[in-house]
DNA sequence: TTTAATGATACTAAAATAGTATCAATTATA
DNA sequence: TATAATTGATACTATTTTAGTATCATTAAA
């Protein structure tokens, strides 16, 4: 059971990298390097956490990334939403035929719990908070 | 983020039609057809559903499935665990090679506390819980 | 103007999921 | 005892998702 796929793991350890090396500017290259992850599916990491608004970008020689966020407000659950949408564990009956009562399922309202749960607890935890 | 695979999905349906149907044998045809769900795929289901302990099978002639646990006794979890392995949402950071401190490490106390709470949860919901 | 970076996007590869086909074994019953 | 109706086992195919590559366009510093 796959919670967490590799697009989140990656920026997660990209995104710790650079909390932990208080610098400003990081360019893929040196990200993949050091963590010796694939450079081009990295890359597409970062445009994708950057198009999310957690890192800025800088095009051309010099360029890179930077947080736009600081590490202490960015949660894990953000960096999930980004790569794998909502946390949701409630997409159980495929097409929802048995659900007639979808109101009244038990199993759903159960799932709904516990889905606030996962989130609210993943929540707490920030890049700076895995360090 | 697809939590229940469509296996454990098909099983949970051919289950809760079972048990509100109290009756003893149902051959894969007439759940596939009462249900709708694909024939073969459903078999194989039930099949396994029978090595799982929870079903007991009947070969030939007026041959079929019954419960072998009652429907009262039978978790969600239970149901999961065939189809979809333990409940696991610890699998995070492939390879692991970011977490030396796997024992200290904040994330992953967090990821087993919420494990256990889903584990908790579902585990008090039964097929007759569903009907 | 060159070079070192990201932006965008199309493509390929691999793995997981979903579903089919088929033959063997078993059992009730005509 | 032969037949028909069932499950057991297993190999196969198809589809979808995930992972990763290739490549050209754009930008900006030096």
């Amino acid at each position: 059971m796959k919670f967490i796929t590799r697009d989140t793991d990656y920026a997660l350890r990209a995104l710790m990298f650079m909390a932990k090396n208080g610098r400003e500017v990081f360019t893929v290259d040196e990200i993949a390097r050091d963590q010796r992850l694939p450079r081009v599916f990295l890359r597409r990491i970062l445009q994708a956490l950057a198009k999310g608004k957690m890192l800025a970008s800088y095009k051309g020689k010099e360029g890179g990334f930077s947080f736009s966020v600081q590490p202490g407000r960015i949660r894990v659950t953000d960096i999930i939403r980004i790569f794998q949408g909502d946390i949701d564990l409630t997409h159980c009956f495929v097409g929802k035929r048995i659900c007639h009562n979808r109101k009244t399922c038990a199993f759903r309202k159960k799932l709904n719990s516990i889905n606030q749960m996962v989130n609210r607890e993943l929540g707490k935890i920030t890049i700076e908070g895995l360090l």
